[in-house]
DNA sequence: TAAAATTTTTAGATTTGTCTAAAAATAATT
DNA sequence: AATTATTTTTAGACAAATCTAAAAATTTTA
C-alpha cells in the first residue's frame, strides 16, 4: 500500500512521538506537524480507515504493526538519503534534513536497496540516529558516554549532550563528528581527561567534562 | 517561483512537445499526461496566471522565456537524478525513468549543483539526451549517424534510432551503450561497414546498416 | 457554404488535505 | 460535586487538481 506524502508524514510523526514521549495525543501530534488539531483528527480516522492506526475517539491512538513498519520503511528511506547528502555530495549535517524530508516519499523500493548498497550498509545516520535495516529492524545500539567505553574499545560518535556553540567549537577543534570512530587508550585520574584516537588522527587529549557530554555507541 | 509537481509536469511536457512536434496543443498535452482536456485546460490557465505561458483560449499557447526556464530547470534535475540511478546505484537505464519523474521535483537548488559535482558534471544522460547546465544552457550537440562520423574523430554514442529487439541484440553483443565514446578507424567500401573503436575494447567491424542506425554526438 | 466532425472550453461535481469556529467529552480545580 | 479549563471532535468551508458531460468555437468535408 502506498501513502501520501502528507500521510507518510503524520505516520512517521506518531511513530517518533511514540519512541520519545510514550504517549501520542492529538494536541502534540498537531503542534510537531505545525497544523491544528482539526486536520489531524480528520487523518487519524483516515489512517485508522487504512488499518494503519488503532484509534478510538477521545480515548487515543497509536500505531499498529502496519503501521510501525510502514513508519520504519519511511525513516529508513530518509536516514539513507541524509548519509548520502552528507557522505556523498558533502553538504553539512544541519542542512540535509529538510531535503530529506522530501527525498524520503520518492517511492521506488528498488532504488532504496540499490542506494544502501551503494552506501555501504550504514547502520547510523549523520545525526547519529540508528538506520532500520531493510526488514524494518532497528539495529539495537547501546548508547553510552565516551567517559564510559571501556579502554580500547572502538565506539561511534552518536550525539552530544549540549549543543553550545561552545561545545560545537570544540567538537570542530577536534575534528569530531557525528559516526566518527572513537577509542579510548588512557584515562588520567588525576582530573579525568582521557587520551583518545579519534578516525585516523593522531592520538590526542580530551578533558572529563567533554568526555561527559559526548555520547558514542558501544560496538 | 515554485511550482507544485504537477504544474511542473504540465510545464515539462508542454517544453518537450515544443521541442518535438513544434506546436502544442490541449488534446496533444492531455494525451501526454495522460489526463483529459477540461483538466489541461485548467492548467493553462493556471500557467498564465503563473506568468509561465502565453494563452489565448481556442487560439493556442506557448511558454513563455520564463516557462521555458523554469522546464530546462526540471529537465536538468530528471537528467541528473538519471545520470546518478545509472552510473552510480548500477540501475538498468530503462527503469530509471520512473524514478527520475518523482525525484525531479526535490526542490533544493543546492542539492542538484551538488549532485551534478559528484557526478563529474555530465552533458548527456543515459538515453542520449543532453543535460541543460546550471544556467539553463542546453548544450548543442551536433547528432549524427555513426556511418557520417569522420574517421579517427571519436563520437559519444547518442541514441539509436531503431529500438527493436533484435538491434538491442546486435548492440548487447558489441557492448555499445549510450554514453559510450566511439571512433570510426576505417571504412571498407565495399560492403560500407566500419572498422570502429568503442571505449577501451578491441577494435572490430559493424555493418553500415548499423552504423546507420547509431546516432553520435560529434564532439 | 452548410453540415459534420473535431477541438477546446465551461459548468458542476469529487477527492484530498486543510482551515475556523463551535460543540462535546474529558480532566483539573476549588 | 460543580465549575472551570483543556482536549478532542464535528460541522462546514475552502483551495488544488482532477473528472464527466455538455456547450462553444474551430476545422474539415461534402
Amino acid at each position: 500500500m502506498k501513502l501520501s506524502p502528507s500521510e507518510e508524514n503524520y505516520v512517521k510523526s506518531i511513530y517518533n512521538l511514540q519512541l520519545k514521549t510514550g504517549k501520542v495525543n492529538t494536541n502534540s501530534l498537531a503542534a510537531l506537524l505545525d497544523t491544528t488539531a482539526a486536520s489531524t483528527t480528520d487523518m487519524l480516522k483516515r489512517l485508522k480507515s487504512k488499518n494503519l492506526l488503532e484509534y478510538k475517539k477521545y480515548y487515543g491512538f497509536r500505531l499498529n504493526s502496519a503501521g510501525n513498519k510502514y513508519a520504519l520503511k519511511i525513516i529508513r528511506k530518509h536516514r539513507l538519503w541524509e548519509f548520502f547528502l552528507v557522505s556523498k555530495l558533502n553538504m553539512e549535517w544541519e542542512k540535509v534534513h529538510d531535503i530529506a524530508e522530501e527525498l524520503e516519499h520518492v517511492s521506488s523500493a528498488e532504488l532504496i536497496e540499490k542506494l544502501d548498497n551503494f552506501l555501504g550498509n550504514p547502520t547510523i545516520d549523520p545525526h547519529g540516529d540508528p538506520i532500520p535495516d531493510g526488514k524494518g529492524v532497528m539495529p539495537v545500539m547501546n548508547q553510552i558516554a565516551l567517559k564510559d567505553l571501556p579502554l580500547k574499545k572502538s565506539g561511534t560518535v552518536s550525539s552530544v549532550s549540549n549543543q553550545s556553540r561552545k561545545m560545537m567549537e570544540m567538537l570542530n577543534h577536534y575534528r569530531i563528528k557525528i559516526g566518527a570512530s572513537i577509542r579510548v587508550l588512557k584515562t588520567f585520574d588525576f582530573d579525568g581527561s582521557l587520551q583518545v584516537k579519534i578516525g585516523k588522527q593522531a592520538e590526542c587529549v580530551i578533558s572529563g567534562m567533554a568526555a561527559q557530554n559526548i555520547f558514542v555507541y558501544d560496538n
